[in-house]
RNA sequence: UGGGAGAUCGUUCAACGGUAGGACAGCAGACUCUGACUCUGCUUAUCGGGGUUCGAAUCCCUGUCUCCCAGCCA
């Protein structure tokens, strides 16, 4: 690993330790493996990255970076019938965006199917593997349950030459489909099932994306994984929980065949609050069309966080303060929007965009006057200038921000009072038109144009600046506003009744003319609203995380 | 009921026989040309029961609960 695009300063700011880094720190000083660190990211393409595996893509090549040793970047590419090469475009896509490097170190399993094959002969000869004739229903049956031992396979004692030509012969392709199995011989009696004679190769006939029609066999993840691992000097092969059963399996094969073993070490997956991390729900959500793809902003793929308007900082940052563990934990989504949040305060544009307009007449001001008033970029980042804003005699706020009957603690626009526009004039509202339904349509203010950029000569206080748009001269443009993909409480298992239907809103808004022709990703803050994102449709933004509201949860109290 | 693993504030991570701490969330203030940001303060936790020890979240025993495993998926 020797991405430089990760600076050493977030990596050195105050990262919390966990039990693995603690596992490599003791390695290192024990001298084991030679001091290396090797880790690696070993990704199935068959489906595309979400944020589950960003902790994992941290993680691993985290480690990498912070004791100076590599990580790989691997496909385990084993079963041809589910995975394809879009998948691993968008694999090296994400990893990359993130910020990781992985130099020429690309591999795929796939690029080890001769040795696994040699490695299997080599455990054949040593009478460890053998062809079995049973299918698949016969091998369930033979493998017994939690209390009882399985029964041995009848073609468990097969002559070492008999085994050696029925193997070659399932690779030349004399045998259908699913007709036989190499397996490995260890102990049907064994309380861990990935040891009552694991199946280490398959007949499997399926183009594969890398070595097409070459092998109509294929290896299993067990004996696959470990091998690959070791032939690529992995010295921490770091995996989710769920593979802790396996690991005997996975120290079982590289001691058998002799050759380096790596060390593997299992930690918590990922999961949070309100959404699904689960490739076969994530699948099915593209599938069936409750999103509009892998990168539909609603989806936690990587793909779809970055469409959104998150940023790999914010996303590292997460991942570096979650810790990692062996608690089976849920994390609130709320921690991710906070880094997310103190990420996007330090580089989003600030700008103006309403999107409930309300049409403010200023009735003092001259009809044909156009004043363009200079705003602030970032007020975090001076380094981001500044642009002006029109301001004429038609405005839009938003409808939020006016009340004709304000309630206690509410001190935006109201009959009366008087208000900054930011940047531009204290308004003070004279009075509203109604239409039919009695709904205020238009609100009448005077200006005093003593207060010209906002400030007032004689330092009187206002208690509200509000954002603002001239009616004239804003964009129309289409806002997205996002929420949970699911309901709450509702179990995800259920696509149909869990999807929250309003999950996507779409708005027509007013927005300053500033951000024309704004490129896709662009990150801007509409002020008081919330932080958005350019889409790649022209015209359309999507608000990425709304800002906090204290306001709204004052009114919820005041109210409920 | 077989095997593997895990239980600490609402959530999450830490404390590795010596004052249970941080982050997020929540609450209360301060500040403010964003009710944002920032700052200050506060509330809240060792799964239960026994033991060992001057001293236990930590060690021992015992119970309880949760997660994973019976794919020719990874």
């Amino acid at each position: 690993m020797s991405s430089e695009s990760v600076s050493n300063a977030e990596n050195e700011s105050a990262r919390p330790s966990h039990f693995i880094r603690d596992i490599v720190i003791q390695d290192i000083q024990n001298g084991k493996n030679g001091g290396r660190v090797h880790t690696r990211f070993p990704p199935e393409p068959n489906g595309y990255l979400h944020i589950g595996h960003a902790k994992s893509i941290c993680l691993n090549f985290g480690l990498a970076q912070e004791f100076g040793g590599k990580c790989n970047l691997r496909f385990d590419d084993t079963n041809p019938s589910k995975e394809e090469t879009e998948y691993v475009d968008s694999i090296i896509e994400d990893v990359r965006w993130l910020g990781f490097d992985w130099d020429d170190r690309m591999f795929y399993a796939s690029d080890y199917f001769d040795q696994l094959y040699a490695w299997a002969i080599q455990l054949i000869k040593a009478g460890k593997a053998y062809v079995c004739d049973l299918n698949a229903e016969q091998v369930r049956e033979y493998r017994g349950t939690p209390q009882e031992p399985g029964k041995e396979s009848p073609y468990r004692n097969r002559s070492v030459e008999e085994n050696l030509d029925l193997f070659e012969r399932m690779r030349a392709g004399e045998f259908p489909d699913g007709s036989r199995t190499l397996r490995t011989k260890i102990d049907m009696a064994s309380p861990n099932f990935n040891m009552r004679d694991p199946v280490m190769y398959r007949i499997l006939r399926a183009e594969h994306h890398r070595t097409g029609n070459k092998w109509c066999i294929y290896p299993m993840y067990d004996y696959a994984h470990g091998e690959s691992d070791s032939i690529e000097g992995i010295t921490h092969s770091i995996c989710t929980l769920e593979f802790e059963d396996h690991r005997l399996l996975y120290d079982w094969y590289v001691e058998n065949l002799g050759i380096h073993a790596p060390q593997q070490i299992e930690f918590d997956r990922l999961n949070l609050t309100n959404t699904v991390l689960s490739k076969r729900k994530l699948l099915a959500l593209v599938r069936e069309k409750y999103v509009s793809g892998w990168d539909d902003p609603r989806m936690p793929t990587i793909c779809g966080f970055r469409r959104r308007g998150y940023t790999p900082e914010a996303i590292r940052t997460f991942c570096a303060n979650i810790g990692v563990s062996k608690t089976n934990g849920l994390i609130e989504f709320g921690l991710l929007e906070h880094y997310l949040r103190e990420d996007l305060n330090k580089r989003a544009l600030r700008v103006m965009a309403v999107l409930n307009p309300l049409k403010v007449v200023i009735d003092n001001y001259p009809d044909d006057l156009v004043e363009h008033m200079n705003a602030v970029n970032n007020p975090e980042d001076e380094s981001a200038g500044s642009r002006t804003v029109p301001f004429s005699k038609v405005l839009y706020i938003e409808k939020d921000d006016f009340r004709e009957d304000p309630p206690k603690q509410y001190f935006r626009l109201s009959p009366g009072r008087e208000v900054r526009l930011r940047y531009g004039y204290l308004v003070t509202c004279t009075g509203v038109v109604k239409n039919d339904a009695g709904e205020v349509v238009e609100v009448h203010c005077t200006y005093d144009p003593a207060t010209r950029g906002g400030n007032a000569p004689d330092g009187r206080k206002v208690k509200s600046t509000m954002h603002w748009v001239s009616a004239a001269h804003a964009l129309d443009c289409e806002v997205r506003l996002y929420d949970t993909l699911f309901l709450e409480g509702k179990d995800t298992d259920d696509l149909a009744s869990a999807f929250n239907p309003n999950s996507l809103q779409k708005k027509a808004a007013k927005i300053e003319p500033s951000v024309k022709d704004a490129a896709p990703l662009t990150k801007y803050q509409f002020e008081r609203v919330g932080y958005f994102c350019a889409d790649k449709e022209p015209g359309v933004f999507n608000r990425t995380v709304a800002l906090r509201d204290t306001w709204a949860k004052v009114e919820k109290k005041t109210t409920s």
